[in-house]
DNA sequence: TCTGGGGTCCTAGGACCC
DNA sequence: TCTGGGGTCCTAGGACCC
């Protein structure tokens, strides 16, 4: 049986989601800042015609968006997550398989669909009801592979006479589309890789889907091998809808304001395992490897604010989910890799080495105890912290946190808290 | 003055072993 | 004087994604 899988993606996600509580701007420009209102990471349509791009320092474009009365949020995830699960939920309910790829998008299996329905009816089907249900815009579109699906989801993003849906299960569809974008657009092909490519004489995505696949392979790389068979109509990426579990967890941030003292890094690094910890245990997993890494900015005068970034791992005996194992040796890597004198402007923590509980070889001389790690300890600690946040943590971690990040722009928790609930007027 | 956070996969090269 | 070769495992770094 030939497939089909089906990529429908949310518009513009969190500025939608921004927008779906204050109808009052429903024709205004709006933006919602990364985290410590850094950088730009999603802006609505009108946002978007006035030529603000991703990823931009909000600093750069201050004056453009005064000028223009753009309205920016803070970013709030908690509504993003909300928002995200009901989409999903519904997409759930109308698709035999789904893969919840990102908190926006979802790759859907419709391969026994087809002889069912026609295949851009039920894309607009899709688009509708989340539309009616949720109050979010989507596309869709439709392929016989991934990567010809995100290209499908490209096209009916970027023309709207589609009606935000395109059906590429016809070869001659795929090439015409093909012909016309750059060979950027492709999944998997970064700034990196087209850089190369241009060089290689391969400029549209027609351009590569019609590249010698041996070539390819040898001049770049396997994954760059399997795009292309993937634009040529051969499935080599499966739909995934169960997640796989987790290699690695990580916790980070960019500080509100550069930490130049080691007793203030100590409290952001302990606050970082407290949190990597945490969401190690919602894995239910054990970890053996922790690694601990700081940096100053990347993007400062280096004559004027020099440059330092380092970073240093190191083992545990045995695999543990306990916080206070990792606190311990964070700490003893943090003062290996500290040196006096730097502005940093971020740090971090990364779990890896993952066991599911029980699995690991014991050594000979663990006690029952190390081995039991203590766990029944942590979960009371999670399930407080649950019902009433941050009232219970250890004494490496400050109430108070001058390095934390900035949100001054933060819409309520119009979802998930009972106060942000909005008010009809 | 001010530039996000959290992931995955692949590959090259070093360490180690026989 | 002359100092191997091949396999495996691990890690760091690079590339990509949203």
């Amino acid at each position: 049986m030939s497939r089909v899988f089906a990529l429908v993606d949310c518009n513009n996600f969190y500025a939608s989601c921004e927008k779906l509580f204050r109808p009052d701007l429903a024709d205004r420009p709006v933006v919602v800042l990364s985290n410590n209102d850094g950088c730009v990471v999603a802006r609505s349509k009108e946002a978007k015609a006035l030529g603000i791009k991703m990823g931009v320092p909000v600093f750069q474009i201050k004056e453009l968006l005064e000028k223009n009365n753009v309205v920016a949020f803070s970013s709030n995830y908690a509504l993003y997550a909300d928002m995200s699960a009901r989409v999903m939920r519904t997409l759930e309910e109308m698709a035999p398989a789904v893969e919840v790829y990102s908190i926006d998008e979802a790759f859907l299996d419709l391969s026994g669909v087809a002889t069912a329905i026609n295949l851009t009816d039920f894309g607009h089907q899709i688009r509708q009801r989340i539309q009616q249900w949720i109050g979010i815009a989507v596309c869709v579109g439709i392929a016989p592979t991934k990567t010809l699906a995100k290209l499908a989801n490209h096209g009916a993003k970027s023309w709207s006479k589609t009606g935000g849906v395109v059906d590429l299960t016809s070869k001659e569809r795929q090439r015409k589309l093909m012909a016309l974008l750059p060979v950027n657009e492709v999944w998997g092909i970064g700034g990196r890789l087209t850089k190369r490519l241009e060089e290689a004489g391969i400029h549209s995505v027609l351009d590569l889907a019609d590249a010698p696949t041996k070539l390819i392979r040898q001049q770049f790389s396997v994954v760059v091998e399997r795009t292309v068979m993937e634009l040529n109509g051969e499935s080599c990426i499966e739909l995934e809808d169960i997640p796989p579990t987790k290699k690695e967890i990580v916790s980070s941030r960019a500080f509100g304001e550069r930490v130049t003292e080691l007793a203030v890094m100590h409290e952001a690094v302990s606050e970082y395992v407290h949190r990597a910890c945490k969401k190690l245990r919602q894995e239910r997993c054990q970890a053996k490897r922790i690694s601990v890494f700081l940096r100053t900015s990347p993007f400062s005068d280096h004559q004027l604010d020099p440059y330092y970034s380092n970073s240093r791992s190191a083992e545990l005996s045995y695999p543990s989910d306990d916080t206070r194992d990792f606190l311990h040796v964070a700490n003893k890597l943090l003062n290996a890799i500290w040196k006096d004198g730097f502005r940093y402007a971020k740090a971090g923590v990364m779990l890896s080495d993952f066991y599911a509980h029980g699995v690991c070889q014991q050594d000979l001389f663990a006690t029952s105890d190390t081995v039991r790690g203590n766990s029944a300890l942590m979960g009371l600690i999670d399930q407080i912290n649950q019902q009433m946040p941050n009232s219970l943590y250890f004494a490496s971690k400050s109430a108070k946190q001058s390095w934390g990040m900035k949100r001054e722009l933060l819409s309520p928790a119009f979802t998930t808290n009972w106060n942000g609930l909005p008010k009809a007027r």
